[in-house]
DNA sequence: CACGAGACCTGTTCGC
DNA sequence: TGCGAACAGGTCTCGT
């Protein structure tokens, strides 16, 4: 599911609550219930379930597609891949298939990560920073500039399609975002990252801050069996809209695979590299 | 450094 | 209807 407008959705909702269930500053976790061992990834089940109890949610927050929730003495790091969900509900209520890891919170509440694939990951860390180490930039960041995306497209000759999906050069984009961005961009997803000119560099960086920007405001995509009420989906200009029309031009919709990834194209506003 | 294949998982949709 | 293949919002590791 979750890219970074979905994660930042899904930060704020810890944060500030939702759905009438309150945000996880100031609870306490109680205990934890580990359903399914691999989800946790470090540290071991024994200690993550022991060194979690009695910590309090100081702040919720996100780096990249991590949601990074700080407690008492550590912090809880969570990495939702691609059917991971968090969600905070009363004690009580009938547990969800696909629930992996339950932390129990006082207050009657609990947080329970529900994981249909197993791909997600829990950290339990005193220093979040090993983790996050190898993240490229935030793209919503003031330091991220076009001319820094310029300069970062020039020392990489790869297409822009896994490059951008690429965490290290570039964080936070996933597989729709990038498709998104770089038909408003004009630019095909096969081009090579230092070809491009200044223009397109700076077309690529207003359309990736466009692009996620409006994620965020739509409160991310919903698709499939994982439901956050997002409303993104309905402005997909080309993901997973192969064979209907392109919105700006009207030529049919390509799918193709480029790194291993169904990728969306309109081949007039995206024409192919020669 | 860049790329492709395979792994990790479960569930839905598509084609015959 | 049944059944296998293809596909899904991500990343990691290994081989070339």
């Amino acid at each position: 599911m979750p890219e970074l407008p979905e994660v930042e959705t899904i930060a704020h909702y810890l944060r500030d609550g939702n759905l009438g269930q309150p945000g996880l500053p100031g609870r306490t976790i109680r205990s934890a219930e580990v359903l399914w061992a691999r989800s946790i990834a470090e540290p071991t089940v024994d200690e993550f379930s022991r060194r979690i109890c009695g910590q309090v949610v100081q702040q919720v927050g996100r780096r990249a597609k991590y949601l990074v929730i700080q407690l008492t003495a550590d912090t809880l790091l969570v990495h939702l891949r691609m059917s991971g969900d968090l969600r905070v509900e009363p004690e009580g209520t009938a547990a969800a298939a696909h629930d992996r890891v339950v932390l129990h919170l006082d207050g009657g509440h609990r947080l329970a990560f529900n994981d249909t694939r197993k791909f997600g990951r829990m950290w339990l860390a005193a220093d979040p920073q090993p983790v996050l180490a190898a993240l490229g930039p935030e793209p919503l960041s003031a330091e991220f500039t076009a001319d820094v995306l310029y300069g970062m497209l020039r020392a990489h000759s790869r297409q822009l399609k896994p490059l951008l999906l690429d965490q290290s050069f570039l964080a936070g984009l996933g597989n729709i975002y990038t498709d998104e961005a770089l038909h408003e961009a004009g630019l095909h997803p096969n081009r090579l990252a230092a070809q491009l000119s200044p223009a397109e560099a700076g077309r690529l960086w207003a359309a990736i801050r466009r692009v996620l920007n409006e994620g965020i405001r739509h409160h991310g995509a919903s698709i499939d069996w994982v439901y956050r009420g997002g409303e993104f989906q309905n402005t997909f200009r080309v993901y997973q809209r192969t064979g209907l029309p392109c919105p700006v031009c009207g030529t049919v919709i390509e799918r193709r695979v480029v790194g291993q990834r169904g990728t969306h194209f309109c081949p007039r506003c995206q024409p192919e590299p020669g």
